[in-house]
RNA sequence: CCAGGGGUGGCGGAGUGGACAAACGCACCUGGCUGUAAACCAGGCGGCCUUGAGCCUGCGGGGGUUCGAAUCCCUCCCCCUGGACCA
């Protein structure tokens, strides 16, 4: 089935394998939806990595879209709360960013979906009642434990519009009529909330070509590290698994991740601070950027190391990560690289914003932490 | 609406009339050491400059008392805990 390995290959979780095939076994079509808060800047994670799944998405055949939720950006109190500038910078540049994004990797942005989260809605009663019908079907307490796909903590106070975050979130995969939910890790909670619900469902379920309901697969896509070092180090592999989610490269720590804007000079700063301790391959931030997002962007790499110039291409993703641990790789060759790949991928798009209407958008951003 | 607690620098958290530009910790920045980073050591870390026992801004907002306020009073806003109200 070489449909399910385009839509699987480099994912870091598919829930569940078997609900995959199935789908694909039986000829259904097959929609897919990522989603966004509109807030700063784009970076790695969010332009690149994403997209990158798109692209293996298309080539599958699957039927792409971009949900970008302006009112789930409102509740998380994005770009200052404002629920105007939120609206204006979905539609003025996180459309037209991640277009380039798509376009470089060699997707077609063209066939991609975008959805305001505004716009579904809008006079939509039965996406309402989803919405309610997911609130029946699952509790408080589960609701309170999942708020932290915002990126919060549940302690820090919610208000009561947070909790309404997930369950929205969850509608939107059914009235969108979603089968294949993608998102990073982090979103895990609310599809797994969306395929506990998905059976109970009686207004707006999920069906198969057969109309039977089905529950949505959800694909989710490594998180990119942040560049910095952890709280705490050394750090054993199951404190680390814990943690994972918090050291994810974040826009509000800029120096933790590289936009798709960054020039040449300001992903060179950013990289060489970068945490990169030698033959270290748990946690490494470089080395993480490089396997999971250089390799599949570029298909190969070429290192220095000390047996001269090697060359590295997908299927030798493990190949590398063990001559990083045996020590062939030096640390500095490793970022050196990673520097000159990045520019590649990103030069193009770097250039395309350099327009100046753009500029005056990017800069705005630049200035929102949250 | 009531009662109690609270709002201090990027974060955590001291300070409760003068020695506070504000302890301490974390984070961050610079330099040294490493073919990167980390660790470690030295320094910095509100702003300004004519670098000084200098000036300005500053401890939720506003007003006041005082020679002097983050610290006292008034008032407003917000957060937390409980209660009341409503059913």
């Amino acid at each position: 089935m070489d449909k399910i390995h385009l839509i699987t290959k480099n994912l870091e979780e598919v829930l569940t394998e078997e609900d995959l095939e199935s789908l694909v076994r039986n000829k259904n079509k097959l929609v897919h939806y990522i989603g966004f808060e509109i807030s700063g800047l784009l970076h790695l994670g969010t332009g690149l990595a994403s997209s990158l799944k798109i692209r293996d998405f298309q080539k599958a055949g699957v039927k792409c879209q971009i949900f970008l939720a302006d009112w789930h950006s409102y509740i998380n109190d994005k770009l200052g709360g404002d629920l105007k500038v939120i609206k204006e910078t979905a539609v003025k540049y996180y459309k037209e960013a991640f277009k380039v994004c798509l376009e470089n990797i060699g997707a077609n942005s063209q066939k991609v979906d975008f959805i305001l989260g505004s716009e579904l809605y809008h006079h939509n009663d039965l996406y309402w009642l989803t919405f309610i019908e997911i609130s029946k079907n699952t509790t408080l307490a589960r609701i309170q434990r999942s708020i932290d796909i915002m990126g919060r903590k549940l302690k820090e106070g919610v208000d009561f519009a947070k909790l309404c975050y997930p369950p929205m979130q969850v509608a939107d995969i059914f009235a969108l009529g979603v089968n294949l939910a993608h998102a990073g890790l982090d979103q895990r909670k609310a599809h797994v909330i969306a395929r506990d619900v998905a059976l109970n469902l009686k207004f707006k379920p999920l069906l198969d070509k057969n109309k039977n309901k089905i529950k949505p697969i959800a694909l989710h896509h490594h998180l990119l590290l942040g560049l910095y070092k952890p709280p705490k180090w050394p750090i054993t592999k199951e404190e680390l698994k814990e943690i994972l989610i918090d050291l994810k490269m974040s826009k509000s720590k800029p120096e933790s991740c590289v936009f798709i804007h960054d020039s040449r000079e300001e992903i060179e700063t950013k990289i060489l601070k970068a945490f990169c301790p030698p033959q270290e391959t748990l946690f490494n931030p470089p080395l993480d950027w490089l396997v999971n997002l250089i390799l599949p962007l570029r298909g190969e790499v070429k290192i220095k190391t000390t047996e001269g110039i090697k060359t590295y291409n997908e299927a030798k993703k493990k190949e590398l990560i063990s001559d990083y641990e045996k020590g062939i790789i030096h640390p500095l060759d490793l970022k050196e690289t990673l520097i000159n790949e990045l520019w590649q991928v990103l030069e193009p798009i770097y250039k395309h914003f350099q327009k100046e209407s753009f500029q005056k958008i990017i800069n705005k951003l630049k200035l929102v932490q949250k």
